[in-house]
DNA sequence: TGAAAAAATGAACACTGTTCATTTTCTTTG
DNA sequence: CAAAGAAAATGAACAGTGTTCATTTTTTCA
């Protein structure tokens, strides 16, 4: 119980206490309606305050979306129950999507907005990306050892498959969906899923 | 020749400069770093001027949307001397593609930004990108007829395929690609529209 | 030529992210 | 326990943003 591990502890703290307003703040009115006094005010510290324990507005976004992948990737480890490759990638990607239509400003911060990813350039804060998309990679791989995607590189298929559900998820967003008039939003997702699974299964 | 239709024309005139003024600055610095005051500085107006010929800043590039559906539909229409309609869609989506990955910053601004689609709620302003989307309906309706697609809602299916190839444009507009380390962008796009060109042909 | 109408101005407002000298609080040492 | 030193928090200041509007300039018409 050092009084330096104390201070640690409270710096730890204090970011979470950043984070958690800032979160709450930004789902509720978007990314760019969140600036760094909302925030300040909400926690009751003065603006600069933030810039102690954040470089600056990206990095404390860059941390939510950190928290967007670890989010996405607990809800997937169960996935690994499923033995059929092709039942699990299936499974994944209705995951996958239903986590982009309940989670709409986190995916649309993970998956769809500028900053994050370009301000954290180096690797390892990416890392949890990475591992949803190795998640993906694998399932693919085992796919194809049961005959499924013959003569396919997984890595242009896993892009593919992936971009397949982003595109969904991104149009549903970004509100591109009112393109469809007469269609519910729920509808063109269920369907569109359903429809490129059969696609998915004949290959 | 009267004095009113001179003024007319006038007014017309000043959108377009300022118009073409704010593409320039947005197709070379982006959405977000073009200000009013930098278009203002451009066409060497003051920027109380801007809002005489524009509602607001959104407006602008709501009017800059528009001209990338012109830009869009005016490439697609060589498409329609391809008979073969499994041709025909297939050529129609690698258009797509060339159209995103050559216009980055316009595609941007038609199909991933926030701002000009929720601007103009107003259904007429919207007209260009449903005419771009029947093409894609009819196309994949005389598919349909030539025995492809079997018991498919074109407009689920329509939804579908716009999304898959939407997906790899955004992803790659918004710099997702680099979660692929060892690959190209250009590799990327291109094996993954073959491989779902692959799925296509085999339904 | 002078009054009316139209167009352009630019200062002002309320906001933004970010910095940094100053003040406050906490910790350690004499 | 008090004083010195370090750490933390402050909030004013800077340079920028989109937008408004009273004022000035320009153009039109009688």
């Amino acid at each position: 119980m050092t009084i330096a591990s104390r201070k640690q502890r409270e710096k730890l703290e204090m970011r979470r206490t950043i984070l958690d307003a800032a979160k709450e703040i930004f789902l509720e009115k978007g990314f760019h309606s969140t600036s760094l006094r909302n925030i300040a005010e909400k926690i009751e510290y003065s603006p600069g305050t933030i810039y102690l324990y954040f470089k600056d507005k990206d990095d404390i976004f860059h941390a939510l979306h950190e928290e967007g992948f670890t989010r996405l990737l607990s809800m997937m480890q169960p996935l690994q129950l499923v033995s059929d490759p092709m039942e699990r990638l299936l499974a994944m990607g209705r995951l996958y999507m239903e986590f982009a239509y309940h989670n709409k400003d986190l995916y649309d911060l993970m998956f769809i907005m500028e900053a994050p990813i370009n301000a954290g350039v180096d690797r390892e804060k990416w890392e949890m990306g990475d591992r949803t998309l190795n998640f993906l990679r694998q399932v693919l791989g085992e796919c194809q050892e049961r005959g499924h995607f013959k003569g396919m590189n997984v890595e242009y298929l896993s892009f593919m498959v992936w971009s397949a559900l982003h595109g969904m998820c991104a149009l549903y967003c970004r509100e591109r969906c009112q393109a469809y008039e007469h269609e519910q939003e729920t509808e063109l997702l269920r369907n569109g899923m359903e429809y490129f699974i059969k696609l998915l299964r004949q290959a």
